[in-house]
RNA sequence: ACAGCAAGCCGUUCUAUCGCUCCGCUAACAGCGGAGAGGAAAGUCCGGGCAACACAGAGCAUCCUGCUUCCUAACGGGAAGGCCCGCCCACUGGCGGGACGGAAAGUGCCACAGAAAAUAUACCGUCUGUCCGCCAACUGGCGGACGGAUAAGGGUGAAAACGCGAGGUAAGAGCUCACGGCUUUAUAUGGCGACAUAUAUUGCGGUAAACCCCAGGAGUUGAAAGGCCAAAUAGGUUCCGUUGCCGGUAGCGAAAGCCAUGGGGAGAGUUGCUCGCUCUCUGCUCCCGACAUCUGUUGGGACGAACGGAAUGGGUAGGCCGUUAGAUUGUGCCAGCAAUGGCAUGGCCAGAUAAAUGAUAGAAGCUUCCGGGUUUGCCCGGGAGAACAGAACCCGGCUUACAGGCUUGCUUUUUUU
RNA sequence: UGCCCGAUAGUAUAAAGGUAGUACGACGGUUUUUGGUACCGUUUGUCUAGGUUCGAAUCCUGGUCGGGCAA
C-alpha cells in the first residue's frame, strides 16, 4: 500500500491544462492545492512541484519535493483512498509548496495530513 | 611542537524497516538478484567529437587570438624558458605577478592647471638691436616703446621635450663631447627560438583593454540538432509582388504538325555584403483606348492560374533511436627537465524525461561544548555539528563555491640536543 | 537543456574616458486660518570584485541578479 509508482504520478500534458483551468483550489500552509474529478484508472494522479523562484538550487528543490513524495505515499493509504473508493470516484491533485523556508519532514508530513483531510470535506460539499 | 602560506589528494561508513528508477530471470503489475550523482555534476567562458544545412571561386567587411619553443584531437588550456615589474634583500639568489606583437606607417585624444600637452604662437625670466628720457661722462648704468634670440631656471600637472657634467655662446639649447638610460638598423659570438653579450650606427612624451597596422585563425546552427513510427490535418482564408519578350523564330518534316539551344527579363539559393556561380519560371482568358487593318501591334485595366513572399486560421502535444565504453583510468617500467607520450597489466555497466538515487531509526569514527576522573597520554557520561552542492548528448580544459582531514615544501616563534 | 541580452537616486530615463544630471516622488521651509497649488532648498545612486589608464558609469576579465528566444 506504501507505493508510489509511476501511474499514480500526473505527467500528462492535456490532464495537467485541464486541473490548472478548473480553479477548485485552496491554501493550506505550506501548501497550494489544486484539485479535480476526472475519470482514472487509478485513485489520485498527483504532482508536486516546487518554484525555482523560492528556491534558486536545484539540491533545495529536490530536497523539498522527496520530502513531500515521502509525506504523501506514507499518508494517501489513511485518508485518501478510502474515502475515494467510498465514493467511487478519482481526482486528480497538484501540490505546491509555497513557504518560503526548507521545512523538517515531521512538519510537513502533519500539515499534508491536514490538506488530505480538508480536501475529503471539500469534495462531499 | 605550534601558527601561517602554497601545491596536491580525500571529502563519512555500516545496519534495519518502508519506498523510487533501470537491467536480468520467471507465466505474471507479484517475487528474487544486480546497479544507481560530483570534484566541481555548477557557471556556460574556451576547444573538440557528433548531427543537420550550406559549399566552383574571388574580393570587402565582421569577430577572435597575440614573447618563444614544446605538449595536445584541439584550445583563449598546460609545461619549460626569455623579457619586464614588485617584495625580501646582498646571494649574484629566493618568492610573487604580468592581455607581453607594433607608438620609427598614419589618424585621433591628453579634462583642470599651466607659457606650452606636440609643426613649441614665450607668462615670469635670461641675452640683445634701434629709438627716446634720466643719471652721468671709461668701452657705462637705470627706465620706457617697438623688434629679435633663447626651452637653462621658476611655478603647473599624472606626464614638460632623455638624465647629469664639461665645452660652447650675446644668452642659451644633444649644438658638440664624455658617462649613463631606453631605442632603430647592421655585423660578430652563444642559443632550435624568444633573447643575451660586444662593436658601430639611428634617434628620444604618453595612450593600441582609442581607431588602426602586422601575423595567424573562424562556413552557420546546436540534441528542443537530427532520423524513424504513430496520431491528426486533406492542404483552408487574407494581403502583396512577378509573369503576356526575341518567337510559334531557327531547325526538323512531304504535309498536318513538333518545337528548341541561346539571349533578354523575373524570382529563388549561396544566411554579413558584392561580383560571380547554380536552379526555376517566362502559360492562358476578357474589357477599354489608339494605330494599322481582318487579325495583328502598342498602352491601360480586370480575372483567375502559376510561382514567390508575408500574415492568419486549424490539427497533433505520444513513442523509439540519437543516449551513455572511451582523445577513460590505477599501478609498474621506459623516453623526456617537465607538460606528456609509449609498452605491459588490472579496474570501470547511473541513464531519469513534470525528470529516479529518498524517509525514519540505530551504531561507529571525526570535530566541538559542558560535567566528572586523571598517571596530563587520555578515559567516562550527556548535548550539538558535518561544507559546497544534484547527472540531462559526450569528452578535454578554465573559472567560481567548499566544513573538516591528510601529505609535501617554505617561513616565523618557542623548547631540547 | 542549449543560445542570447541587460543592470545608473524610491520610479522612469540621460551622460564622445575628464565636476554623475533631468522629471516624478519623499522630506523640510515660505505663502495660506487649514489643505491643495506655486516658489525655494535638502536627501538618496553608477549591481559586485579585480585590471588597463594620470583619471572608468563608460574599455577588458571573473562573479551576482534580472530578462528574452528556441518542438
Amino acid at each position: 500500500m506504501y507505493t508510489f509508482k509511476k501511474e499514480e504520478r500526473l505527467c500528462s500534458h492535456k490532464l495537467l491544462e485541464k486541473l490548472f483551468h478548473s480553479r477548485s483550489s485552496f491554501l493550506l500552509y505550506p501548501f497550494r492545492v489544486v484539485w479535480l474529478k476526472e475519470p482514472l484508472l487509478v485513485p489520485a494522479q498527483v504532482v508536486i512541484s516546487v518554484p525555482k523562484r523560492k528556491f534558486k538550487r536545484a539540491v533545495d528543490r529536490n530536497l523539498l519535493k522527496r520530502r513531500i513524495r515521502e509525506a504523501y505515499r506514507l499518508n494517501k493509504g489513511d485518508i485518501l483512498y478510502p474515502f475515494l473508493q467510498d465514493n467511487n470516484s478519482q481526482i486528480l491533485l497538484s501540490l505546491t509548496y509555497v513557504g518560503k523556508e526548507i521545512e523538517e519532514f515531521e512538519f510537513l508530513e502533519k500539515r499534508l495530513k491536514a490538506a488530505l483531510v480538508r480536501l475529503t470535506e471539500l469534495c462531499n460539499g
